[in-house]
DNA sequence: GTGGTCTAGACCACC
DNA sequence: GTGGTCTAGACCACG
């Protein structure tokens, strides 16, 4: 369970641990019924804040990807193959739908948009 | 001068005025000296408060788009094309970034980006 | 009697006025008992308003620099040399304050706000 | 954290605020994330409102001197030597600019000028 | 507890 | 009429 907060980003620290779970069950790096780390558990390792841990196990469990059965912990949900792509996609679709919009607001035409596209894609390909 | 406002939008309302009007002057609709209605009068059209307007303004000004002075309204400031253009590109690619690095995150490849690309982008620009 | 206002300086237009009139009294280039244009003659030759023209005269005759008759119109005040030194130093002087304040504050010594003020000298000098 | 406000100045409040935090930032008076003190508590402090100093902070945020984290504070930014020097030397050249101007304008000599500063500076030094 | 947004209303300076 | 500053007070998000 490696996970990694930065005080200095602009996002939240419950988000932060929202996303990073998530894509490590959208990448199949969890699986099924495996059981997350106890909040207590977390927040130590993170030295963050029970509370923030807490939220959240809420968000991913409001989500569906997480389950918590009362006095056992938490575990992940069982996904088809079906289901994961269908969440993936969604999620990225939200994500590139701003700047899609914006680019349209302030004049850019497709193909300047995809050729940006290609161009974060390789750098962020490169040096990850 | 249209803009609208979404009261439902994540975004807060100063925000969505600061990038429409940002949108209007990148995409030249609007022009170096032309005015901008007053913080007063656009308030009453956006039937916001007059603090919301005035707040969008002082960050346009700080961000170089407009200059203000008291007594006579706010202006456009004029750009050059190769300023517009810089500004363009890096606010759109800054709001791309997000999702692309999230794309590779969860394992898509560059064409099935640029395909969701393609497609929010046609959605978009229908329903616009 | 020539002054020149920019609409676009951060200075507002009546202080403009007053600085260039009491800039031409300092230098000696208009002299005392010289009459001064009429407010609605020097508001046209502006495009400006008389309001404004009204307000920087009002300022320059609190001042001592000018004066008033009914009727006839304002005029220059006589100032004797050791005056006309004296203002000119405290107004300088005034201008400087906050700067030098400034360089104390962010910890400049005296030697490297001298060498900032000749910088600032040459230049202004040679582009002027 | 020492800042004295008067409601005499012509500068408002909130100005009053940047500027010092920025002098104290910038004579490394306060280091990279240090935290400031939260806006409630310096409101209290200088006995004014919540919102003046929230918009100190924002300014000082705008132009990069701290950052912000919802429910956690603002906090000083990291800045290197060259950086703060540069920042430094603009501040106090764009401050010391206007009055140079004059002082050419009203016909004083080099020397004139310079003697003027080494005054100001030593009397601001001394009663500081 | 922290900051972020939005509101209403007052007073001043400038044109 | 314009914008600029300052105020008080409410509600929400984050830790």
């Amino acid at each position: 369970m490696l996970i990694t907060l930065s005080q200095k980003s602009a996002k939240p620290l419950y988000q932060q641990v929202v996303e990073q779970i998530k894509g490590q069950i959208l990448k199949g790096e969890l699986k099924g019924d495996e059981p997350l780390p106890s909040i207590r558990t977390l927040a130590k390792e993170l030295t963050t804040s029970v509370i923030t841990v807490k939220r959240a196990y809420a968000e991913l469990e409001k989500e569906g990807f997480i389950y918590t059965r009362q006095g056992l912990g938490s575990f992940v949900s069982e996904l088809n193959n079906d289901e994961i792509n269908v969440v993936k996609l969604k999620e990225v679709e939200d994500m590139l739908e701003d700047g899609v919009k914006r680019a349209i607001q302030v004049g850019l035409n497709l193909e300047e948009v995809i050729k940006m596209v290609e161009k974060i894609y390789q750098e962020r390909r490169e040096n990850k």
